[in-house]
DNA sequence: GCAAAAGTGTTTGAGGTACACCCATGC
DNA sequence: GCATGGGTGTACCTCAAACACTTTTGC
Protein backbone atom coordinates (compact mmCIF):
# COMPACT_ATOMS: atom_id res chain seq x y z
CA UNK A 1 0.00 0.00 0.00
CA UNK A 2 1.57 3.49 -0.72
CA UNK A 3 0.56 6.69 0.62
CA UNK A 4 0.83 9.70 -2.19
CA UNK A 5 0.89 13.40 -1.16
CA UNK A 6 1.72 16.55 -3.77
CA UNK A 7 4.21 17.67 -1.18
CA UNK A 8 6.21 16.31 1.36
CA UNK A 9 5.64 15.12 4.32
CA UNK A 10 7.19 14.30 7.29
CA UNK A 11 6.54 11.22 10.01
CA UNK A 12 4.89 12.12 12.75
CA UNK A 13 6.01 9.85 16.63
CA UNK A 14 5.16 10.61 20.03
CA UNK A 15 7.59 9.58 22.62
CA UNK A 16 7.44 9.21 26.30
CA UNK A 17 9.23 9.93 29.01
CA UNK A 18 8.01 7.82 32.05
CA UNK A 19 9.12 9.38 35.18
CA UNK A 20 9.02 7.46 38.23
CA UNK A 21 10.93 7.37 41.59
CA UNK A 22 12.95 4.36 42.83
CA UNK A 23 14.94 3.83 45.89
CA UNK A 24 14.53 7.60 46.42
CA UNK A 25 15.96 8.36 43.28
CA UNK A 26 14.25 9.66 39.81
CA UNK A 27 14.17 7.24 37.29
CA UNK A 28 13.27 7.21 33.46
CA UNK A 29 12.17 4.06 31.21
CA UNK A 30 14.14 3.42 28.56
CA UNK A 31 14.13 0.68 26.00
CA UNK A 32 17.28 -0.75 24.07
CA UNK A 33 17.03 -0.58 20.51
CA UNK A 34 17.50 -3.69 18.05
CA UNK A 35 17.60 -2.01 14.93
CA UNK A 36 19.22 0.64 12.90
CA UNK A 37 19.90 3.13 13.52
CA UNK A 38 21.60 3.66 16.86
CA UNK A 39 21.08 -0.07 17.70
CA UNK A 40 21.99 -1.11 20.93
CA UNK A 41 21.53 2.45 22.31
CA UNK A 42 18.96 3.38 24.78
CA UNK A 43 15.71 5.26 23.84
CA UNK A 44 12.38 6.51 25.20
CA UNK A 45 9.38 4.55 24.31
CA UNK A 46 7.13 5.74 21.67
CA UNK A 47 6.07 4.99 18.15
CA UNK A 48 4.13 6.56 15.18
CA UNK A 49 0.99 8.09 15.51
CA UNK A 50 -1.97 6.22 13.95
CA UNK A 51 -3.38 8.82 11.05
CA UNK A 52 -6.52 8.50 12.83
CA UNK A 53 -5.49 8.96 16.54
CA UNK A 54 -5.08 11.72 18.41
CA UNK A 55 -1.55 12.26 20.00
CA UNK A 56 -2.74 12.12 23.82
CA UNK A 57 -4.39 8.64 22.61
CA UNK A 58 -1.09 7.31 20.37
CA UNK A 59 0.73 8.01 24.22
CA UNK A 60 -1.06 6.51 25.87
CA UNK A 61 -0.74 3.44 23.62
CA UNK A 62 2.51 3.16 23.48
CA UNK A 63 2.78 3.27 27.06
CA UNK A 64 0.26 0.75 27.47
CA UNK A 65 2.57 -1.34 24.79
CA UNK A 66 5.81 -0.94 26.35
CA UNK A 67 5.02 -0.26 30.12
CA UNK A 68 1.68 -2.32 30.82
CA UNK A 69 0.73 1.15 32.53
CA UNK A 70 -3.02 1.65 31.51
CA UNK A 71 -3.60 4.45 33.82
CA UNK A 72 -0.98 7.23 34.42
CA UNK A 73 -0.78 10.97 34.26
CA UNK A 74 0.38 11.92 30.91
CA UNK A 75 1.27 15.59 29.86
CA UNK A 76 2.26 17.21 26.78
CA UNK A 77 6.15 18.05 27.12
CA UNK A 78 6.37 19.86 23.48
CA UNK A 79 7.45 18.62 19.60
CA UNK A 80 11.03 18.10 18.76
CA UNK A 81 11.48 18.81 14.78
CA UNK A 82 14.82 19.64 13.48
CA UNK A 83 15.34 18.26 10.19
CA UNK A 84 18.32 15.44 11.17
CA UNK A 85 16.93 13.76 14.57
CA UNK A 86 16.11 10.73 12.74
CA UNK A 87 18.34 9.18 9.75
CA UNK A 88 16.15 7.41 7.80
CA UNK A 89 13.48 10.70 6.78
CA UNK A 90 12.19 13.26 8.90
CA UNK A 91 10.31 12.60 11.63
CA UNK A 92 8.73 15.22 14.08
CA UNK A 93 7.82 13.76 17.93
CA UNK A 94 5.77 14.81 20.28
CA UNK A 95 6.95 14.50 23.53
CA UNK A 96 4.67 13.42 26.67
CA UNK A 97 5.79 12.90 30.09
CA UNK A 98 4.43 10.31 32.20
CA UNK A 99 4.70 9.73 35.82
CA UNK A 100 3.76 6.68 37.48
CA UNK A 101 4.55 5.04 41.00
CA UNK A 102 7.60 2.32 40.60
CA UNK A 103 5.16 -0.95 41.97
CA UNK A 104 3.26 -0.14 38.65
CA UNK A 105 5.21 -0.35 35.87
CA UNK A 106 5.36 -3.93 34.19
CA UNK A 107 8.55 -3.75 32.14
CA UNK A 108 9.34 -6.21 29.61
CA UNK A 109 12.90 -6.75 30.95
CA UNK A 110 15.13 -8.56 28.85
CA UNK A 111 12.16 -10.55 27.35
CA UNK A 112 13.65 -10.93 23.73
CA UNK A 113 14.13 -7.96 20.97
CA UNK A 114 14.29 -5.40 22.76
CA UNK A 115 14.88 -4.76 26.84
CA UNK A 116 13.58 -2.05 29.28
CA UNK A 117 15.02 -0.64 32.34
CA UNK A 118 14.58 1.72 34.52
CA UNK A 119 18.00 4.20 34.58
CA UNK A 120 18.39 6.92 37.24
CA UNK A 121 18.42 9.95 35.68
CA UNK A 122 21.56 11.05 36.64
CA UNK A 123 22.94 8.11 35.40
CA UNK A 124 21.35 7.72 31.70
CA UNK A 125 23.23 5.68 29.08
CA UNK A 126 24.21 6.89 25.42
CA UNK A 127 20.84 7.90 24.13
CA UNK A 128 19.93 7.19 20.12
CA UNK A 129 18.85 10.09 18.33
CA UNK A 130 18.12 13.67 20.38
CA UNK A 131 16.78 12.05 23.33
CA UNK A 132 19.41 12.60 25.54
CA UNK A 133 17.97 16.13 25.15
CA UNK A 134 14.69 15.91 25.45
CA UNK A 135 15.10 13.95 28.56
CA UNK A 136 17.36 17.00 29.51
CA UNK A 137 14.00 19.09 28.76
CA UNK A 138 11.93 16.78 30.68
CA UNK A 139 13.71 16.46 33.56
CA UNK A 140 13.61 20.25 33.75
CA UNK A 141 9.85 20.77 33.33
CA UNK A 142 9.56 18.09 36.60
CA UNK A 143 12.01 19.84 38.24
CA UNK A 144 10.00 23.44 38.37
CA UNK A 145 6.39 22.47 38.04
CA UNK A 146 6.06 18.96 40.28
CA UNK A 147 4.62 20.32 43.93
CA UNK A 148 4.51 18.40 46.89
CA UNK A 149 0.35 17.44 46.27
CA UNK A 150 1.55 16.23 42.56
CA UNK A 151 4.63 13.84 43.55
CA UNK A 152 2.23 12.64 46.36
CA UNK A 153 -0.56 11.64 43.79
CA UNK A 154 1.01 10.53 41.03
CA UNK A 155 4.65 8.78 41.87
CA UNK A 156 4.01 7.37 45.27
CA UNK A 157 2.27 3.57 45.37
CA UNK A 158 -1.19 3.51 47.46
CA UNK A 159 0.74 3.57 50.94
CA UNK A 160 4.37 5.29 51.93
CA UNK A 161 6.22 6.57 54.73
CA UNK A 162 6.68 10.46 55.34
CA UNK A 163 10.10 9.90 54.60
CA UNK A 164 9.66 8.16 51.70
CA UNK A 165 7.66 10.83 50.17
CA UNK A 166 9.93 12.88 51.48
CA UNK A 167 12.87 11.35 49.29
CA UNK A 168 10.86 11.35 46.74
CA UNK A 169 10.18 15.12 46.82
CA UNK A 170 14.24 16.03 46.92
CA UNK A 171 14.25 13.52 44.26
CA UNK A 172 12.81 15.35 41.67
CA UNK A 173 13.85 18.63 42.96
CA UNK A 174 17.44 17.97 43.42
CA UNK A 175 17.73 19.81 46.44
CA UNK A 176 18.04 18.46 50.45
CA UNK A 177 14.39 19.79 52.26
CA UNK A 178 14.37 19.91 55.84
CA UNK A 179 12.18 17.27 57.42
CA UNK A 180 10.30 19.46 60.32
CA UNK A 181 9.25 22.14 57.48
CA UNK A 182 8.54 19.17 55.23
CA UNK A 183 5.88 17.84 57.70
CA UNK A 184 4.63 20.79 58.61
CA UNK A 185 3.63 21.33 55.49
CA UNK A 186 2.36 18.54 54.46
CA UNK A 187 -0.01 18.82 57.83
CA UNK A 188 -1.25 22.20 56.49
CA UNK A 189 -2.11 20.56 53.00
CA UNK A 190 -4.51 18.43 54.20
CA UNK A 191 -3.07 15.86 51.77
CA UNK A 192 -2.43 12.69 53.50
CA UNK A 193 -3.90 10.57 56.51
CA UNK A 194 -1.91 7.81 58.38
CA UNK A 195 -3.40 4.52 57.54
CA UNK A 196 -2.91 3.14 61.43
CA UNK A 197 -0.43 0.41 59.97
CA UNK A 198 3.33 0.71 60.68
CA UNK A 199 6.43 -0.13 58.66
CA UNK A 200 8.46 -3.05 60.14
CA UNK A 201 11.84 -4.20 59.10
CA UNK A 202 14.23 -1.09 59.30
CA UNK A 203 16.69 -1.78 62.33
CA UNK A 204 15.28 1.35 63.60
CA UNK A 205 11.88 2.89 64.59
CA UNK A 206 8.93 1.67 62.43
CA UNK A 207 7.53 4.59 60.16
CA UNK A 208 3.62 5.12 59.86
CA UNK A 209 2.00 4.51 56.95
CA UNK A 210 0.32 7.30 54.62
CA UNK A 211 -2.00 7.59 52.29
CA UNK A 212 -3.70 10.05 49.89
CA UNK A 213 -6.94 11.49 51.66
CA UNK A 214 -9.54 11.15 49.01
CA UNK B 1 5.83 16.23 -8.43
CA UNK B 2 4.61 13.26 -6.04
CA UNK B 3 5.89 12.29 -2.61
CA UNK B 4 5.08 8.53 -1.89
CA UNK B 5 5.31 6.51 1.74
CA UNK B 6 4.46 3.00 2.53
CA UNK B 7 2.31 4.56 5.80
CA UNK B 8 0.15 7.65 5.85
CA UNK B 9 1.86 10.63 6.82
CA UNK B 10 0.15 13.57 8.33
CA UNK B 11 0.88 17.26 7.51
CA UNK B 12 2.21 19.45 9.81
CA UNK B 13 2.20 23.28 10.17
CA UNK B 14 2.99 25.72 12.64
CA UNK B 15 0.67 28.59 14.20
CA UNK B 16 1.71 31.52 16.00
CA UNK B 17 -0.09 32.88 18.82
CA UNK B 18 1.54 36.62 18.37
CA UNK B 19 0.59 38.81 21.58
CA UNK B 20 0.92 41.88 22.14
CA UNK B 21 -0.34 45.08 24.07
CA UNK B 22 -2.34 47.73 22.89
CA UNK B 23 -4.11 50.23 24.92
CA UNK B 24 -3.41 48.68 27.69
CA UNK B 25 -4.85 45.48 27.01
CA UNK B 26 -3.82 42.17 25.96
CA UNK B 27 -4.51 41.39 22.01
CA UNK B 28 -3.56 39.03 19.47
CA UNK B 29 -2.33 39.02 15.59
CA UNK B 30 -5.53 37.13 13.71
CA UNK B 31 -5.69 36.29 9.60
CA UNK B 32 -9.10 36.67 7.51
CA UNK B 33 -9.05 33.44 5.55
CA UNK B 34 -10.16 33.88 2.10
CA UNK B 35 -10.39 30.12 0.95
CA UNK B 36 -12.27 26.76 2.24
CA UNK B 37 -12.07 25.37 4.47
CA UNK B 38 -13.83 28.52 7.23
CA UNK B 39 -13.52 30.93 4.55
CA UNK B 40 -14.09 34.21 5.78
CA UNK B 41 -13.28 33.31 9.75
CA UNK B 42 -10.51 34.26 11.26
CA UNK B 43 -7.08 32.12 12.05
CA UNK B 44 -3.90 32.00 13.83
CA UNK B 45 -0.94 32.98 11.50
CA UNK B 46 0.89 29.68 10.15
CA UNK B 47 1.45 27.61 7.77
CA UNK B 48 3.56 24.48 6.74
CA UNK B 49 6.48 22.87 7.53
CA UNK B 50 9.27 22.77 4.90
CA UNK B 51 11.23 19.37 5.03
CA UNK B 52 14.10 20.35 5.91
CA UNK B 53 12.96 23.55 8.00
CA UNK B 54 13.43 23.19 11.94
CA UNK B 55 10.13 23.78 13.64
CA UNK B 56 11.34 26.85 14.93
CA UNK B 57 12.58 28.18 11.99
CA UNK B 58 9.45 27.42 10.22
CA UNK B 59 7.44 29.36 13.07
CA UNK B 60 10.29 32.54 12.43
CA UNK B 61 9.41 32.32 8.87
CA UNK B 62 5.79 32.36 9.02
CA UNK B 63 6.16 35.04 12.11
CA UNK B 64 8.33 37.47 9.42
CA UNK B 65 5.83 37.11 6.63
CA UNK B 66 2.70 37.75 7.95
CA UNK B 67 3.69 40.51 10.83
CA UNK B 68 6.62 41.84 9.23
CA UNK B 69 8.57 40.85 12.42
CA UNK B 70 12.28 39.49 11.99
CA UNK B 71 13.34 39.59 15.53
CA UNK B 72 10.70 38.18 18.12
CA UNK B 73 10.58 36.15 21.64
CA UNK B 74 8.89 32.71 20.63
CA UNK B 75 8.02 29.92 22.69
CA UNK B 76 6.52 26.68 22.26
CA UNK B 77 3.22 26.21 23.25
CA UNK B 78 2.49 22.23 21.99
CA UNK B 79 1.28 20.65 19.68
CA UNK B 80 -2.25 20.08 18.62
CA UNK B 81 -3.18 17.42 16.53
CA UNK B 82 -7.46 15.98 16.86
CA UNK B 83 -7.39 13.78 13.90
CA UNK B 84 -10.59 15.68 13.13
CA UNK B 85 -8.94 19.37 13.31
CA UNK B 86 -8.92 20.00 9.50
CA UNK B 87 -10.99 18.60 6.81
CA UNK B 88 -8.88 18.46 4.41
CA UNK B 89 -6.45 16.08 5.61
CA UNK B 90 -4.94 14.82 8.38
CA UNK B 91 -2.83 18.02 10.08
CA UNK B 92 -0.92 18.18 13.18
CA UNK B 93 0.30 21.94 14.13
CA UNK B 94 3.01 23.12 16.61
CA UNK B 95 1.84 25.79 18.32
CA UNK B 96 4.51 28.98 19.21
CA UNK B 97 3.37 31.97 21.10
CA UNK B 98 5.41 35.21 20.07
CA UNK B 99 5.81 37.94 22.05
CA UNK B 100 6.29 41.92 20.47
CA UNK B 101 5.34 44.94 21.36
CA UNK B 102 2.54 46.81 19.51
CA UNK B 103 4.77 49.18 17.90
CA UNK B 104 6.92 46.54 16.18
CA UNK B 105 3.92 44.70 14.25
CA UNK B 106 3.49 45.63 10.76
CA UNK B 107 0.18 44.29 9.77
CA UNK B 108 -0.89 43.84 6.00
CA UNK B 109 -4.23 45.18 7.17
CA UNK B 110 -7.07 44.96 4.02
CA UNK B 111 -4.18 44.88 1.26
CA UNK B 112 -6.51 42.13 -0.81
CA UNK B 113 -6.66 38.93 -0.09
CA UNK B 114 -6.39 38.22 3.21
CA UNK B 115 -6.89 40.96 6.04
CA UNK B 116 -4.76 40.87 9.14
CA UNK B 117 -5.90 42.75 12.29
CA UNK B 118 -4.95 43.05 16.16
CA UNK B 119 -8.22 41.65 18.49
CA UNK B 120 -8.17 42.10 21.90
CA UNK B 121 -8.69 38.26 23.26
CA UNK B 122 -11.30 39.47 25.32
CA UNK B 123 -13.18 40.09 21.98
CA UNK B 124 -12.69 37.31 19.59
CA UNK B 125 -14.15 36.79 16.60
CA UNK B 126 -15.58 33.48 15.18
CA UNK B 127 -12.22 31.34 14.83
CA UNK B 128 -11.18 28.55 12.28
CA UNK B 129 -10.42 24.82 12.88
CA UNK B 130 -9.58 24.62 16.68
CA UNK B 131 -7.85 28.08 16.95
CA UNK B 132 -9.90 29.24 19.70
CA UNK B 133 -9.09 26.07 21.99
CA UNK B 134 -5.42 27.24 20.84
CA UNK B 135 -5.56 30.66 21.77
CA UNK B 136 -7.36 29.52 25.27
CA UNK B 137 -3.91 27.64 26.41
CA UNK B 138 -1.90 30.09 25.02
CA UNK B 139 -3.87 33.09 26.86
CA UNK B 140 -3.48 30.16 30.05
CA UNK B 141 0.16 30.14 29.60
CA UNK B 142 1.12 33.89 29.42
CA UNK B 143 -1.40 34.13 32.13
CA UNK B 144 0.83 32.41 35.16
CA UNK B 145 4.33 32.58 33.17
CA UNK B 146 4.81 36.20 32.28
CA UNK B 147 6.34 38.15 35.03
CA UNK B 148 6.72 41.64 35.33
CA UNK B 149 10.51 41.56 33.82
CA UNK B 150 9.23 39.16 30.61
CA UNK B 151 6.65 41.77 30.08
CA UNK B 152 8.31 44.89 29.92
CA UNK B 153 11.25 43.45 27.76
CA UNK B 154 9.21 41.67 25.56
CA UNK B 155 6.00 43.83 24.82
CA UNK B 156 6.46 47.20 25.93
CA UNK B 157 8.39 49.90 23.26
CA UNK B 158 11.46 51.04 23.47
CA UNK B 159 10.37 53.79 26.31
CA UNK B 160 7.22 54.02 28.57
CA UNK B 161 5.53 55.08 31.64
CA UNK B 162 5.28 52.98 34.81
CA UNK B 163 1.27 53.33 34.03
CA UNK B 164 1.80 51.97 30.70
CA UNK B 165 3.96 48.95 32.14
CA UNK B 166 1.27 48.58 34.86
CA UNK B 167 -1.46 48.21 32.04
CA UNK B 168 0.42 45.79 30.56
CA UNK B 169 0.62 43.60 33.44
CA UNK B 170 -2.71 44.27 34.52
CA UNK B 171 -3.85 43.20 31.22
CA UNK B 172 -1.39 39.78 31.38
CA UNK B 173 -2.88 38.93 34.39
CA UNK B 174 -6.10 40.05 33.98
CA UNK B 175 -6.00 41.30 37.72
CA UNK B 176 -5.81 44.73 38.98
CA UNK B 177 -2.32 46.05 40.69
CA UNK B 178 -1.82 48.13 43.52
CA UNK B 179 0.33 51.14 42.05
CA UNK B 180 2.12 51.97 45.09
CA UNK B 181 3.30 47.59 45.54
CA UNK B 182 4.02 47.72 41.56
CA UNK B 183 6.02 50.61 41.65
CA UNK B 184 7.82 49.30 44.97
CA UNK B 185 8.46 46.00 43.32
CA UNK B 186 10.12 47.35 40.12
CA UNK B 187 12.23 49.65 42.34
CA UNK B 188 13.32 46.78 44.03
CA UNK B 189 13.74 44.26 40.60
CA UNK B 190 16.21 47.28 38.86
CA UNK B 191 14.73 46.49 36.05
CA UNK B 192 13.91 49.66 34.20
CA UNK B 193 15.47 53.24 34.68
CA UNK B 194 14.60 56.97 33.72
CA UNK B 195 15.12 58.45 30.34
CA UNK B 196 15.31 61.72 31.48
CA UNK B 197 11.93 62.64 29.09
CA UNK B 198 8.34 63.38 30.05
CA UNK B 199 5.31 61.72 28.29
CA UNK B 200 3.39 65.20 27.46
CA UNK B 201 0.04 65.33 26.03
CA UNK B 202 -2.59 64.15 28.71
CA UNK B 203 -4.67 66.84 30.51
CA UNK B 204 -3.00 65.88 33.33
CA UNK B 205 0.88 65.99 34.91
CA UNK B 206 3.55 64.44 32.60
CA UNK B 207 4.38 61.08 33.36
CA UNK B 208 8.58 60.52 33.36
CA UNK B 209 9.32 57.81 30.54
CA UNK B 210 11.67 54.71 31.33
CA UNK B 211 13.61 52.17 29.50
CA UNK B 212 14.74 49.04 30.21
CA UNK B 213 17.95 49.02 31.80
CA UNK B 214 21.14 47.27 29.78
C1' DG C 1 24.53 -0.15 74.27
C1' DC C 2 24.83 1.45 69.78
C1' DA C 3 23.52 2.37 65.12
C1' DA C 4 19.77 4.09 62.33
C1' DA C 5 15.80 6.27 60.96
C1' DA C 6 11.23 8.27 63.13
C1' DG C 7 9.13 11.88 65.11
C1' DT C 8 8.33 16.67 67.00
C1' DG C 9 8.06 23.38 67.65
C1' DT C 10 9.86 27.71 67.77
C1' DT C 11 12.12 31.73 65.92
C1' DT C 12 13.34 34.76 62.24
C1' DG C 13 13.36 37.25 57.96
C1' DA C 14 11.55 38.30 53.38
C1' DG C 15 8.13 39.38 50.55
C1' DG C 16 3.39 40.37 49.42
C1' DT C 17 -0.89 43.00 50.42
C1' DA C 18 -3.79 46.72 52.00
C1' DC C 19 -4.40 51.42 52.13
C1' DA C 20 -4.83 57.64 51.20
C1' DC C 21 -3.15 61.77 49.94
C1' DC C 22 -0.74 65.61 47.31
C1' DC C 23 1.15 67.06 42.51
C1' DA C 24 1.36 68.86 37.79
C1' DT C 25 -1.01 69.70 33.81
C1' DG C 26 -5.06 70.97 30.18
C1' DC C 27 -9.18 72.88 29.74
C1' DG D 1 -10.94 75.66 39.73
C1' DC D 2 -11.68 71.19 38.45
C1' DA D 3 -10.89 66.91 36.23
C1' DT D 4 -7.29 63.62 35.17
C1' DG D 5 -3.74 60.59 35.79
C1' DG D 6 1.26 60.90 38.19
C1' DG D 7 3.72 60.08 42.07
C1' DT D 8 4.85 58.62 47.02
C1' DG D 9 5.42 55.31 52.51
C1' DT D 10 3.85 52.56 56.31
C1' DA D 11 1.79 48.62 58.89
C1' DC D 12 0.54 43.98 58.83
C1' DC D 13 0.42 39.19 57.65
C1' DT D 14 1.82 34.95 55.54
C1' DC D 15 5.07 31.75 54.35
C1' DA D 16 9.64 29.77 53.87
C1' DA D 17 13.99 28.71 56.15
C1' DA D 18 17.02 27.57 59.96
C1' DC D 19 17.74 24.74 63.70
C1' DA D 20 18.42 19.86 67.91
C1' DC D 21 16.87 16.55 70.61
C1' DT D 22 14.09 12.32 72.09
C1' DT D 23 12.00 7.76 70.57
C1' DT D 24 11.81 3.10 68.95
C1' DT D 25 13.54 -0.64 66.93
C1' DG D 26 17.33 -4.50 65.26
C1' DC D 27 21.55 -6.28 66.05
Amino acid sequence: MAYTYDHPHPAVTVDIVVFTVKAGRLAAVLIQRAEWPHAGKWALPGGFVDIDESLKRAAFRELREETGLSAAYLEQLGAFGRPDRDPRERVITVVYIALAPADRLELQAGSDAQDARLFYVEELPELAFDHARIIGHAIERVRDRLDTAAIARRLMPKSFTLSELQHACEAVSGTPIDKRNFRKKLAALELVEATGELLQGGAHRPAKLFRIKP
